[in-house]
DNA sequence: TAAATAACGACCGACCGACGGTCAATAAAC
DNA sequence: GTTTATTGACCGTCGGTCGGTCGTTATTTA
């Protein structure tokens, strides 16, 4: 077959976006080797000779993924228009510029599939260590400002979004409906709770 | 080769302990149905003819796990040496009596295996759903006594095990040891704080 | 300077072993 | 005799391997 080499690192991202792809539609587990090469047109060989295993290619993929969001909401918060910002509204713009969650979304639609558990679980952990101490500087601020008290912000947003995530997402477990909507619920108090916040404060997290 | 026939539920519960067993010391993408079958001295057939596939196997345990637990603590709170504590010291020996622990330390020597997230997932999901009701119980009664304060008894017991379970497990993720300490150090003061608990009563959750 | 050659490494794809799962046959139980 | 628990040979699929090929670039030769 004609074959057409590529540097090295563009076709290492090549092939890291069509996994991409194929991971979030198809979920990890259903898709095989085969495909992601038909996609490519691509030897297989090729592809091990960029990544060692199919699971060394999902990290490759979680990192790309949880990079970009971390590059989005650092620039967030740097853009003017978040300058001067309360802590509280800084979250809340966080919280509501969901940028990953259209990516979720594609997946939801598979739901109930468990083929996706390992991705999921590793995305989280990677989401946690990149981005919670965006968070953290954030609920920092709150305190500075008087709205928020915690002596451990980092932990704090650990804590949070690690638990909110579990009980929302339902590529971790296929939790009912009447089960999300009854956290939903409950969520803007836990988080007011936790953060010493003004009642009420996160009630948006509802909506 | 020589057969022997038992009854179908003790069959069943005969392959649901050893795959326990193997899933916990070798995980469970680790594990072959063919070791099961040696494990077990019977044939691939019979385990279909009970469990429809690996994955519904693992439901299987994963519920057998999660109802000794549920027994083993529904248990110790109708105990006579428990009757009459107070709500934070039931919380203190749901906590500490965590009988699920030395089975999880078996999967501790295999560290940094994400063989067993899936396993792990749907263990997490599952005890939520079973233990979270206990926890929120005594949660409840803690309201009545003073000690704690919050609306949603059930999502908060639901928060706080999932958020410790998750970032504490290293079967989710391969957290680093300081990590795992900086967190462990935390967790009281937050937990404080979700139930407005007093300042100390959590101390134990350190240890 | 231009052509031949050597070295490198990106790329290929036939092949493999392992694994989950199937099913027709069969022995035990009732 | 009927039912049902059990067997194990067999299958398809999939992740992964590996010896080898071909395009590119640096180096030597004419």
């Amino acid at each position: 077959m004609a074959r057409t080499t590529k540097k090295p690192d563009i076709r290492r991202k090549e092939i890291i976006q069509a996994a991409r792809g194929l991971f979030q539609t198809k979920e990890y587990d259903r898709t095989t080797m085969q495909e992601l090469m038909d996609t490519l047109n691509i030897a297989k060989g090729t592809i091990y000779h960029y990544f060692s295993s199919k699971e060394d290619l999902l990290e490759a993929v979680v990192e790309d993924l949880v990079d970009e969001e971390l590059r989005r909401k650092e620039q967030l918060m740097k853009s003017s228009q978040c300058r001067n910002l309360t802590a509280l509204e800084k979250i809340r713009v966080l919280v509501t510029t969901d940028t990953m969650a259209e990516e979720h979304e594609q997946l939801l639609v598979n739901l109930h599939h468990p083929g996706n558990t390992l991705m999921h679980t590793r995305q989280l952990g990677r989401y946690l260590i990149k981005l919670a101490p965006i968070f953290a500087a954030v609920i920092e601020e709150g305190c500075d400002q008087g709205v928020f008290k915690t002596d451990h912000p980092l932990e704090c947003a650990e804590f949070m979004l690690a638990g909110i995530q579990f009980l929302t997402d339902v590529g971790f477990y296929p939790w009912s409906e009447t089960e999300l909507a009854r956290r939903m619920k409950a969520f803007p108090s836990l988080v007011e709770a936790q953060l010493h916040a003004p009642k009420g404060s996160f009630s948006f997290l509802a909506e």
